[in-house]
DNA sequence: TTCGAAATGTAGCCGAGGCTACAAATATCC
DNA sequence: GGATATTTGTAGCCTCGGCTACATTTCGAA
């Protein structure tokens, strides 16, 4: 019998299904700084050259300090690299990461906007969306602007 | 003429606008978790009569030790209150804050579904965009919304 | 070339929100 | 009513991402 006539279909109990969304926003909700930096550092390296800590932290309304902290951070997990009193790089899961993010963001921007909101809410909002949007989500939203 | 007294410039410089947006994304996201809270409080009140600590606990997905804790926090910005080893009830401030998330939530999982995602991912992704979405943007949802 | 300003990095603090382990109160069942 | 299970609460630990204050390094200008 073929796995889609069988009977389990993981219908969840409703309680642990909702438990499952929360514990994906939080996880979204863990990576979506890595996500803003490496996307601020691929741009910064784009349109400047170089990307330093200073501008980092001015860029994103934040300390230098926090910002050198999580910049370790981004090399702890392997995103990026620099030298002491060097600029900061990507490394190549940085970059790819930076693609992604920036994809996503200019999709969840655009979709926005071809809804009806302001351009400045729709850019503001989508700072925070952005991460928690999943791909299936992001494939409706290119379906939804290609058809428009 | 002191500064003060010129005209402000109409555009921010760039870099501030977008310090700005990173600062709001951080600020909507320090009031996620009570969002979140109230709304299931809220629904559990309705729902179940009661609201209890180890209910809200299961629901969220989180140890009933966080849950504790995230209650003590309601307390203390006066959106609920509780008494030991009693249930957790919504002050009028936080019966306000419940209604508003859950009409928001609403609205944004109603919005993803009408561009096309399919419902279990709308659902999810609702339960992080919910908390970053602006007056200005949902308004915008519910026009469109209408008019389809 | 030196010296002061700017950039970078370090240390240590805080609150939020996770967790486990243990303690205390309440509910349940015999 | 008393033993046991469940629920509730407390204590203490962790990481993350903010911050300020201070130290060090680099850079630019006199």
């Amino acid at each position: 019998m073929p796995d889609k006539y069988r009977s389990p279909p993981p219908t969840l109990p409703p309680e642990q299904a909702q438990a499952e969304r929360f514990e994906k926003a939080r996880s979204a909700q863990a990576t979506a700084v890595l996500e803003d930096y490496a996307e601020l550092i691929s741009d910064l390296i784009a349109t400047e050259g170089e990307a330093r800590p200073t501008d980092i932290a001015r860029r994103l309304g934040v300390s230098h300090a926090t910002a050198i902290k999580s910049i370790a951070r981004l090399k702890r997990e392997g995103l990026a690299t620099s030298k002491l009193y060097r600029g900061v790089f990507l490394t190549e899961a940085g970059e790819n990461l930076a693609r992604r993010s920036r994809a996503r963001h200019r999709l969840v921007v655009d979709l926005l906007v071809a809804i009806g909101a302001p351009r400045a809410a729709a850019e503001a909002d989508a700072e925070g969306i952005e991460h928690h949007v999943s791909d299936e989500t992001l494939a409706a939203f290119a379906r939804y602007l290609n058809r428009k």
